[in-house]
DNA sequence: ATTTCAATTTAGAATAAGTATAAATCTATT
DNA sequence: AATAGATTTATACTTATTCTAAATTGAAAT
């Protein structure tokens, strides 16, 4: 489970994913591939997607949207939603493990993590706002 | 856009998700209505659960699983998922304010609100597991 | 160099969750 | 009773993703 083989298209999925500045979902990811001249099957996008999430190379965000997006970054991090133009940022401050110290009173859950999705309004939309 | 039209399937669909202690998805709320004598079209499930989320009866929950699961709670709360079981519990320990703003420092985001998923293992698994 | 065999890719079918559509039915008002 | 708007129904469609079975690849083993 140690070894990682990573093919032509498996390279270059996370290749486009490493790349990008705006956690691309799998379609995001194929229309890439097609810009820089790949074709690759449809399935075997999501096949290397899931490769390298279980590699731990790429992590899959589930933010409530229909699809999932990638993200090259896989430190411990949570995610901003933009209500207004979707742009999904990082967020690096740190949930307090006091909070969840106290979740895990209150449930009686041993608390392994929590994955956050923020919403709010990006700065350049609520500039364009006030208009 | 203030008055509420509780038809007979409307209602119907209310109750199943109020009586509800595990935040039923969609699927859950049509074999509930079956078991109660209701056999109402699959569409007009769909079409319920989203009138009565609109009128803030419900709320919709996106918890990263494929289906989304609904609650009769519409005040600000969480959730907390067993890694184990599936089961999905109540958090209402609040989110610190302190941490929402550091995150709207960070990001130069106006911050609406956050959801939250916590994980772990629920006191029921954990006592199984160490057998 | 050729054979072999598991891993991988491919094309396309299948699935799951949810939405859209258009006809039928219900319900309140004239 | 007639009308009209809202709702329900059955069914078709969409989207994101997974599954399947055949074809291809590539690293040993001969
Ligand atoms: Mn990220
Ligand atoms: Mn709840
Ligand atoms: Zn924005
Ligand atoms: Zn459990």
């Amino acid at each position: 489970m140690k070894t990682i083989n990573l093919t032509t298209q498996r390279q270059a999925v996370y290749d486009i994913v490493r790349d990008a500045a705006d956690h691309p979902t799998a379609a995001d990811v194929m229309n890439r591939l097609v810009e820089r001249g790949h074709s690759f099957a449809y399935g075997t996008v999501y096949n290397s997607l899931r490769y390298l999430t279980d590699k731990d190379m790429i992590r899959e965000l589930k933010l409530g949207e229909t699809a999932s997006r990638y993200d090259a970054r896989t430190d411990d991090h949570q995610h901003i939603v933009c209500e207004v133009c979707g742009k999904v940022d990082e967020v690096t401050t740190a949930i307090p493990e006091e909070w969840l110290a106290r979740v895990a009173e209150e449930t009686g859950y041993e608390v392994e993590g929590a994955h956050i999705v923020v919403e709010g309004v990006c700065a350049e939309c609520r500039s364009k706002r006030k208009k």
